[in-house]
DNA sequence: AATGAATGAGGATTCATTCAT
DNA sequence: GATGAATGAATCCTCATTCAT
């Protein structure tokens, strides 16, 4: 019984969250309606104050769900690799499918971003740290091992990311642009082509040794 | 006396807009108020209306103004580049040279792309197209002499593009969040180090044949 | 078993108009939330619409309470007082005990002036109807016996009984107000009196006849 | 014409703030609806926001213009008294009028005391000071030429007003109430005696030294 | 009987836009 | 032409009350 209605409540908060992701991606905080989202969700409005509280209270609940989760994948995903070249493609594909899985994810942070982390709580600033840091110490390796020329980890980490960022974008508008289709034809001829392993490609001959 | 009304007009147009790029690039388009961009542009609330209109055409103007002549600028800038290396250097160059004389265009700029591109105006997506084109351009003729590797144009133009986009919160972040200076410490170390430099030591790298 | 069941809601209805009568007496009936009275009552808020009813209810329950009693009590002590100025000083004592015992009758029935009674239960009207014959009562005798000058007692029962509710009144704001110590010196010099036995002297030298 | 569009500007705001007086003394600063006052002052409610700010700066402004000028009035007729007797009696005639003149105020004032000052400015507390200031002026005077006895301030200045304030309020309730005209024929009887008349005439006789 | 869940009906406040002079 | 005034239409949020178990 217990189980069941604990059960019921979390998929309400659950759904609620949800859709506050999706209006929060799609119009941002400011553009985001809490009558839209309790539509979305499919619950009465006061639900939404009643489970999660007010729309401040539902970004950060976002946010937070949006980025947690992300340097733990990463990290355990690095483990399995052995080369610092092996790691680093660990690097940029853990990325390209966390952004895959969680396409609601880039124009969260790219709104954050814009507006210089406003609300973007502790704990994803933290996380930024501990993203940087990982790819430091394998760039560090590297450089050790002879493997990789130096390079700065901060330009290195935004060279990787926020191409993908942008890209998952650039689709976005060129699949709403019919009529600039063949404007965009440059864009997509490359669509074809993935875009974690052009990158891949690029930074591994930047970074790698003569 | 025709002059000075018309030049006063022109002037007054010119706050608004630039105000309201201003708030704009802080806060986006439902972010912002109108009331504020009149206060900045220190006019009347109702005078917006009369020479510009409303907020939606305050909004497409700006965009306008914005991203106007930056196809133009690096076209010219390019003609005196002689060789693809150069020539590519150039490219990145420009860029940074234009964010950094207009630092709120990479805010509106990823407001924009996260929202989809729905406000953005025709020539913005034209403009694009032209961009990828002189870059196309370049690669292939580097490709062509021997010094080029292949590379997706609209990929290796978001690396370049969006790493400096995302700088620039970078740092607007870190000042705001003074308490997490030790956590972005990697960030401040690189922060020393010209971007533009960065980025096309690495790109020059990963295009340049071997 | 039954009895058992039985206590145990008189008991939750008691804490129920218990936290009701405080909340009603620092906010009034507008202002007191029916969440705060189940908080302060530690029951489930559908518990006060299962056991008492609606807000509206909870206050009339509140009121009758407040007011019962205070004409059986009035009446009781000043059958022991024998003489007209003995039964004064009771009528005063007695309502001075009283608001000693119930610090919430104040407030609320000084809110339920300043609205004009308009959630006043008969009984209560009824209850200062008598009230008022009591004190008649009392002038009448102490004129014929020549102990006292005529008086209206309407007046002179406002004269006694409303300083009071104002005294424990100001205390309230003198006590929160920590800042305007200075400027209430003279009340605090006074709160040393017993405001009942201050009365009582006026009263008595306004009435006895010379 | 700017004394016109300064007048009726003037007009406008005063217009809200009489409306907001009225609603506030029938119903209190919680029980009233912003709604209410606006239609009261036929004005757009937007038009309250506009001209005088929210809620509780509407009850500030009326609560500030409600008591402000009560200490000068009070000053500057007891100047034209000569002897202490005279004082006192001016001084309770004066506030006999005032509450005449400002009906509003005994509920307002009543309520304010019933949350224990919650909203009250300071200036109101100030101006209570002044207030008890001058009647023990008057008594210290009145003991020092032999004419009076010695008695507090503060509860003879409570044991003048607090009446005042309450009879205004039971005729109310006595004329919402014809249902209980028989109950409340004492006060019917005594309403048709001045109450301020009432109070001097035991007031004086309470402190008269003998 | 008891209670967590759910919600309709407000209620305060904001804001883009228009009006009137 | 220029602007203070005015407002309708949201928009966020609250709260008394009812429901479902």
């Amino acid at each position: 019984m217990k189980d069941t209605s604990e059960a019921k409540k979390n998929q309400a908060i659950q759904e609620i969250l949800d859709a506050a992701r999706e209006v929060f991606a799609e119009v941002g905080f400011a553009g985001a309606r809490v009558d839209e989202i309790a539509r979305r969700a499919s619950v009465n409005k006061a639900m939404i104050y009643y489970r999660v509280g007010n729309k401040a209270t539902l970004y950060s609940e976002v946010l937070h769900r949006t980025f947690s989760g992300i340097v733990e994948k990463l990290t355990h995903n690095i483990k399995s690799a052995h080369t610092p070249e092996e790691k680093i493609r660990t690097y940029i594909r853990t990325f390209e499918q966390t952004f895959e899985q969680h396409p609601h994810l880039p124009p969260i942070m790219m709104r954050e971003m814009a507006s210089g982390g406003q609300h973007m709580p502790e704990i994803v600033i933290i996380g930024l740290g501990r993203i940087l840091n990982i790819l430091m110490g394998i760039l560090d390796e590297g450089v050790r091992q002879g493997a990789f020329m130096e390079a700065k980890p901060s330009i290195l980490h935004l060279m990787i990311i926020s191409p993908m960022f942008m890209r998952s974008r650039m689709e976005l508008i060129a699949s709403r642009r019919k009529k600039h289709a063949r404007l965009l034809r440059q864009f997509d001829r490359d669509q074809s082509v993935d875009i974690g392993q052009e990158i891949e490609r690029l930074v591994m001959r930047a970074i790698k040794s003569d």
